[in-house]
DNA sequence: TCCATAGTTATCGTATACGATTTCGTACTC
DNA sequence: GAGTACGAAATCGTATACGATAACTATGGA
């Protein structure tokens, strides 16, 4: 009766060792390229190999793990390619996210958005990456978070998981685009706020996305 | 040795309960509801549950089907809401895809889509959904052939997935819509060939999968 | 007649076990 | 010394087995 709680919350086995790899891999305790052995995980969770062969199937359907049959688990890496191909589709999801969602979003939410902005702000000043990429992910949280369409909200939570291995890179990597990220983001809540056209706020949130995939190839082209 | 190429093309077990469940699912010999007991797929194919399993995961994560803990999994259905947000989605990728797309897509390429379009509207004439359902997929898939993107190709393909226990429906319940439908794929070619801007071929993509999903929400609104 | 409850059955969830495959290391040959 | 072949260790893939959970059925009481 007293763990009834617990084990609601826990879920199945499967479920937790999803869970528990997942967060490993986006918080970065496993690194791209780490081996997954199932043995080794089932023996640190306490389970058996089962779930966890289930969890990894998962995590290898969203991006996050390359399973190769007879050979293994590795979390994946980004290569350029890769990135590219991600932060396109991402443009594409989050435009679309944010031009559905621009009508549900209230003053009350604006505000928010705009605190967690200023907040970015200093850190740009405190030079605090870590903080500024959680920070960017609030702000479009809070932009999404009446998306009235999960499917497409879904998309842009894999992106961001997909993302999560380079936590911070383009902060650190390519200067002055932490800067206008900020102002774009200004931007894009006085469109929002002003109920611009509902397609100049897509282009707006696309362009957002776009421009830090452009940065980035400027800088690794040469 | 003689058996090789066999066991090359067969895959792993987990793989081959996949395909085998995904294509009744897609062909409809599994329709929505349809209560799949893991012991029972497995005795079908002659394997255990385990790879069963592994496969009913991977298809839950693709949403077609629908697995309740200490229950069992059942062939999704798509309600009105999840219809909805699928094609509103699709109109998204789906734009993204052909505007990527456009600029990579021949001569040769149009001819052939242009083919096929004149077997569709052959299938209007002799009232054959099925085959027109196919074909329709038919001309999309020349025209995302070439698509740079694998990414959001295949979101494309798994909305097409997702739909595909509706087989046909829209021709059969929204008439009219399917003799639209050729003639917007022929404005579409036209915009390709001509070296439409990407913004326009975009939104006339998107139209194209929106128009469908209007007509759908006209027809059951009352 | 209808509802509640206890027992039964069907099905799921996971552990364990073992055969299959790959990888790595070692010894042997050229 | 380099390359090949063989063998051992690691790891995966799947079958089987069993405990846990939920759905069903039948029985008794109101």
């Amino acid at each position: 009766m007293t763990e009834t709680a617990v084990e609601i919350k826990a879920g199945s086995k499967s479920e937790q060792a999803y869970a528990a790899v997942k967060a490993r891999i986006v918080e970065g305790t496993y690194t791209p390229g780490y081996r997954l052995v199932l043995a080794k995980i089932a023996e640190d969770l306490g389970f058996s190999v089962v779930p966890v062969r289930e969890a990894i199937r998962r995590l290898e359907a969203e991006g996050l793990v390359k399973f190769e049959r007879n050979v293994g688990a590795t979390v994946s890496g980004i290569d350029p390619t890769e990135y590219l191909y991600t932060m396109q589709t991402l443009s594409i999801v989050e435009g679309a996210a944010t031009a559905l969602s621009a009508p549900l979003i209230g003053g009350a939410d604006i505000a928010r958005a705009r605190a967690v902005n200023q907040e970015m702000r200093e850190c740009l000043e405190h030079f605090d990456p870590v903080r500024f990429t959680q920070l960017n992910q609030d702000f479009h949280s809070v932009l999404f978070e009446h998306c009235p369409n999960p499917h497409i909200l879904d998309l842009v939570h894999r992106g961001w998981n997909r993302l999560a291995s380079l936590r911070s890179s383009t902060f650190r990597f390519v200067p002055g685009r932490a800067k206008e990220s900020v102002e774009e983001h200004e931007a894009l809540l006085q469109l929002i706020e002003n109920n611009a056209d509902a397609d100049e706020i897509e282009k707006a949130a696309r362009r957002h996305r776009s421009a830090t995939l452009d940065a980035y190839l400027a800088q690794t082209k040469h």
